[in-house]
DNA sequence: CTGAAAGCGCTTACAG
DNA sequence: CTGAAAGCGCTTACAG
């Protein structure tokens, strides 16, 4: 293979000068339109392809934002990561993207590893844990850096944090299913302390001591598995529970094939079952299933802009900023079920 | 801010030259223990950071590695990206991956901007569609690149193609519903003339045709919406069909669901259901759900280490790779329900 | 609007 | 085993 082009290379090809050929890849105003075009041309037919390392080099910009996310295996955080780097792309940015499996010994690495690579920005979904998790680093670096969906304790000082409002949300779906009759209402799944478990349990609680009726919490891990299994522990013991609150939609379809197991009903007449989050298979499971929809798409599209904002005009967001969810009702608390 | 420290920053405090640190950097044999672990000690202090782009100007090879996904929200896609992605981490490779959203245009757009990140390869599980989709920026490249999962036509020469052997799995899933008994095999699902449904097809017809036995073909989008569509089709229509090969598990998991709503059994004494790929959700479905099991991390880790033998060692892949398949038999086809 | 020159932070031969 | 020098391919002031 012959040695890849180069500006000198096109710049002689083109008759102008490199700073020229350098130019007419910024766009600049400053150079005609005419001898933009020819420059455009000589690139085309040479095969010259744009050398990002030595921009970078020299200007200490990359077009390179880096993604950290805790799970990103789970429906939840994979639509997020996706529809965040198209947003990124779009604006002609390249994501690199890693997944911590919650291992903050991993976070730290792949967070070390991108302020190698020069990243313009950092988006960290981060794993719960023991360590600084590489926020050490962020800090350090001044790379533009924001946390998302859980909070998580960095340790040194704080960046700023967005997220959708969970706890809004289990407050609305709580409300909704008192709305509908039920009046022994459990919250099933979550981890205790950690801060989206926190902040979902608020909510529930609040709704049912505004209604004066009493909590029941089943806590739990955020599966599907789990939610399959508490389906007999909750007909077996708790026979008078009449609606659920799940942690997420994993949970909650795992409740919903648990009650087919045994033979539960699902939704009005039987126990009433909300998920979170609302991911794609909420409406394609049968019954359907309500969910708080928390629009992880459009969140990750927000946040897309927030960041190109704060790389391309300096300006940082707000320290928090809670996006707003809303209810989406289905046949397993409400309705019933019609073609999604 | 301060400037970031460089390697003359670091040479001047741990009194070397610059050449010995940046063969420190590179754990080179020929620098003494001692001295080695003086030059660690002064970029601890002094909190250098290690510049990749200068690197990579230089010596011309990144830590990058290019993923380029068709439909990254699938979770068969999803769980190849993260494992394979989690397998170049551990090696020291970050990723940057693009979701391509079955859009040839896009795939090529996020190809060329890869390649001027100066990715050392690119694999790449190509859309479906008119167009080169970047293959020719690729081949004209000359960086490393595998294709993967799907075998698309690149038009100019080819690539090395890596999957898991789709025909032998639907030859051996449609075998072992006629183990079971089953007479009236249908294929449900895959888009005609596509490359993975071809192959898909081909294990069915071949296994259907040794025993002597007529197809039923429905075709159909890789969705659950329209395994649940089919349900009714299936049960009015085709009244006789006492198994289904599903095209992917979206579809048998939708063709579950719509079988539950309509309140026809599945399994044994039912309507078999075979998934392809054994995504995680097939062992937690219920009724557990039989597929033909990919196992797509292990394949994805196998690709990373077949890349990184190309970048490090310049031994590229056999032209074309299938990985065996097996088969996960669940109560959705045969033994009844254990917990999974 | 275009050109000549310096420099970004490394790596790479090459001397010693 | 270590040092001095050149150079990777761009961008960025600065002249003209």
């Amino acid at each position: 293979m012959e040695r890849r082009p180069t500006i000198i290379d096109v710049a002689r090809h083109s008759g102008v000068s490199k700073s020229t050929v350098s130019l007419v890849l910024q766009n600049s105003p400053t150079v005609k339109d005419e001898t933009r075009r020819k420059v455009r041309a000589s690139m085309a037919e040479i095969g010259y392809v744009y050398n990002r390392a030595a921009a970078t080099l020299r200007s200490s910009t990359t077009g390179l934002v880096g993604l950290v996310i805790n799970d990103l295996r789970n429906p939840f955080f994979g639509e997020f990561a996706t529809s965040l780097q198209m947003a990124l792309s779009e604006k002609g940015y390249a994501a690199v993207i890693a997944n911590t499996d919650e291992d903050t010994c991993v976070q730290s690495q792949v967070i070390g590893a991108m302020i190698e690579h020069g990243v313009a920005a950092i988006i960290v979904s981060p794993a719960y844990g023991e360590g600084d998790g590489g926020f050490g680093a962020i800090l350090r670096s001044g790379i533009p850096a924001l946390r998302v969906l859980r909070r998580a304790e960095t340790g040194h000082g704080s960046l700023p944090f967005a997220a959708p409002d969970y706890e809004d949300g289990s407050r609305a779906a709580t409300e909704h299913l008192l709305r509908t009759g039920a009046r022994r209402i459990a919250f099933v799944g979550g981890v205790p302390n950690r801060s989206v478990t926190t902040l979902r349990l608020q909510g529930y609680r609040g709704a049912l001591a505004a209604a004066g009726l009493p909590e029941l919490i089943l806590p739990g891990r955020s599966t599907r598995q789990f939610g399959r299994d508490i389906a007999e522990r909750l007909a077996l013991d708790h026979a008078d529970i009449d609606a659920v609150v799940c942690f997420n939609d994993l949970v909650a379809l795992g409740l919903l094939t648990g009650c087919q197991q045994i033979g539960r009903k699902v939704g009005a007449g039987g126990l009433r079952i909300m998920g979170f989050d609302d991911i794609e298979e909420c409406a394609h499971a049968w019954p359907p299933l309500s969910s708080v929809r928390c629009d992880i798409a459009e969140f990750g599209e927000q946040v897309a802009k927030v960041i190109l904002k704060w790389i391309g005009e300096g300006i940082p967001p707000e320290p928090e900023w809670l996006s707003p969810v809303s209810l989406a009702i289905r046949a397993s608390t409400d309705a019933p079920s019609r073609a999604s």
